[in-house]
DNA sequence: ACAATAACGAACAGAATTGTTAGTGATCTA
DNA sequence: TAGATCACTAACAATTCTGTTCGTTATTGT
């Protein structure tokens, strides 16, 4: 049997695969969702937004996440054009920043009332009503 | 060595779960994220705010859902609380129409922002500026 | 010479999600 | 009486995601 995989190891042919291409062809809604909804990804976002830009910085405030880890999931953001990287000049070891593009810009309105939207409905808070 | 499993069978004590806990109680955004990005559930909101609201007619737009897996996915959503069931009177066999609550309206312009997001991103569309 | 620093990459293991197979109950139709 | 329909649930297998271990580069401080 014959098993195709790409250069990160998905399956392309299974029927995993094939449902979230599916998905993605019928909304963008759902490319859109895949971007950002990996583990810690759209809080580096909102970090990133909010001048945690540095790699230890993003380590400082989210203590749970491992340098590996953390550096995967740029790695996807960068892959996305969520974010792009840029060598501080005069810095040593070499420093790098992080800068969201205008795709990772335009998504922090849109973080921000996933966010609004979840303290309003908290649990307990909801009147669950029609 | 001890092993604890919740109900649904997930480990509360693995890594994983406490970091799931710990993106929870940062920010709201990461509850409302886990509320929406399971596989197929943002397109089951969206197409029950369209009048989709059978678990037929979900079935019928969306081919490659397994009833199995739609099942599924709609007794998560009901668990959040972005929708309820209704069981509509003089069905044979019961028909049952699905609801979005107040909780899962609120979600409709985040998901259509979203999906402005992508068509106004999509590969290739989009100038890699700062 | 050796540890420290910033920022990762590869390979693997454990955990969680998604898909599949089988089966449920009640009621109508052929 | 068998078959169809609606709307599922349980258990298991396949796939994917997350976390861990180990290693890397290049430079500076001790």
């Amino acid at each position: 049997m014959l098993v195709i995989y790409t250069t990160d190891m998905r399956k392309e042919a299974s029927t995993n695969a094939i449902n979230e291409k599916f998905l993605f062809q019928t909304c963008e809604l759902n490319s859109a969702l895949n971007v950002i909804s990996g583990r810690w990804k759209a809080q580096i976002i909102y970090s990133i937004s909010l001048g945690n830009n540095r790699f230890n910085l993003i380590r400082k405030e989210l203590p749970n996440l491992s340098e590996q880890v953390l550096g995967r999931q740029l790695k996807e953001l960068e892959t996305h054009a969520i974010i792009v990287k840029r060598i501080l000049p005069d810095t040593v070891p070499t420093g790098i920043e992080y800068i969201l593009t205008s795709k990772g810009l335009a998504l922090i309105p849109i973080l921000s009332s996933l966010c609004d939207w979840g303290k309003t409905y908290e649990e307990g808070k909801e009147i669950y009503h029609l």
